[in-house]
DNA sequence: AGTAAGGCGGGCA
DNA sequence: GTGCCCGCCTTAC
């Protein structure tokens, strides 16, 4: 098996990476603009497996559904995360997450 | 609303 | 090196 797909990973990184503070973007977002929403999962298992956390704000990217999905460290921390940064959670979901949704273009 | 299946990369056996 | 199972999801039944 070859190495970790560079482009893949990259791209994630570097969108990740772009994310404002206070702004949010879905897995969905991402895996569409990897080039299939299918990829979601991809996608965060990326996020999961590699140790990016202290290069890259996993916690900015949530479910396309306005949820925050999951997170490696537990929901809780990404939730406080995300209120730290002005970014209303209410039970699990993301107050006009759409308003606050960061769309790559 | 809840459950099941799906396409994709990564990690471990 | 190959294969199988899993996962921070999405969509359809």
């Amino acid at each position: 098996m070859k190495k970790t797909i560079q482009p893949f990973n990259k791209k994630i990184l570097d969108l990740v990476k772009k994310i404002p503070k206070g702004r949010v973007t879905t897995y969905l977002e991402i895996a569409k603009k990897l080039g299939n929403p299918g990829l979601a999962r991809a996608v965060g298992n990326s996020l999961n497996k590699n140790p990016h956390f202290l290069k890259i704000p996993c916690h900015r990217v949530i479910k396309s559904n306005g949820e925050v999905g999951g997170f490696a460290l537990g929901t809780d921390k990404k939730l406080k995360y995300l209120r730290a940064e002005s970014v209303i959670v209410r039970n699990g979901r993301v107050l006009d997450f759409e308003e606050l949704l960061y769309k790559f273009n």
